[in-house]
DNA sequence: ACAATTAATCGTAATATTGCAATTAAATGA
DNA sequence: TCATTTAATTGCAATATTACGATTAATTGT
């Protein structure tokens, strides 16, 4: 016991909460809005503007980049990383796929 | 260690966090999808219709619970949950202003 | 009152996540 | 080449999550 059975349950539902675990932690925000906010890229500056030690940061970014929703480029000594913009409207239809569902549903309360 | 070091960030990206963390596991989105397709509550069908045992499917109730997403109220000896609408539009809306963030910066590629 | 039904809670084991010090790997510049 | 810079990786401790058997709590029907 302790993980996950995710076989219980169908690709879509699978996919969905993965995109949401990798947006499940406040770092991981913080990280995607810098990288937002500085538009294009960004490196090590991330350990300085979160206050979070440089191993922790870079292994938010490993999620982030197994989530697929950034990319990290190689340039000289650092590395470069910026959101990739197809998946991060990936992103965005599935989750609003999701809440969309309920439009048609739910006019006035149940219980 | 361990902890997340959640005073490090803004409410809001914690808001926007733990909102996906109570996306973050297929159970919970399809407790969430069967609540939307039989439109009104339901309520120990869950643990039919999912193949997890009843104790697994209470904890992942109350977790939506004190998410806010969904409320439960007693009939009987049965419990029927529902979606909460207003807090639904709410998650609606907070991870759609996240997303839209990067309509006006991201045109092309970065690096 | 008592059996039956339903769901929450408790306790616990397995696994996953978070965080960081120490180290390693890779690239640059002198 | 060798020191420097930057980021990934390793190893490990602390904490959180997931799952479920056993039990408890609450309500209903008799």
């Amino acid at each position: 016991m302790g993980a996950t059975k995710t076989d219980l349950f169908t690709k879509k539902q699978n996919e969905l909460a993965n995109m949401a675990k990798a947006l499940a932690h406040p770092a991981r925000i913080a990280i995607l809005q810098q990288l937002i906010k500085t538009n294009a890229c960004i490196c090590g500056n991330l350990v300085d503007v979160l206050g979070l030690a440089q191993p922790t940061i870079s292994q938010h970014l490993r999620e982030l980049k197994l989530a697929g929703i950034i990319r990290g480029t190689v340039e000289g000594t650092s590395v470069c990383y910026c959101i990739d913009p197809k998946v991060w409207q990936k992103y965005r239809q599935v989750f609003n796929d999701f809440f969309v569902a309920v439009d048609n549903l739910v006019k006035d309360d149940c219980c």
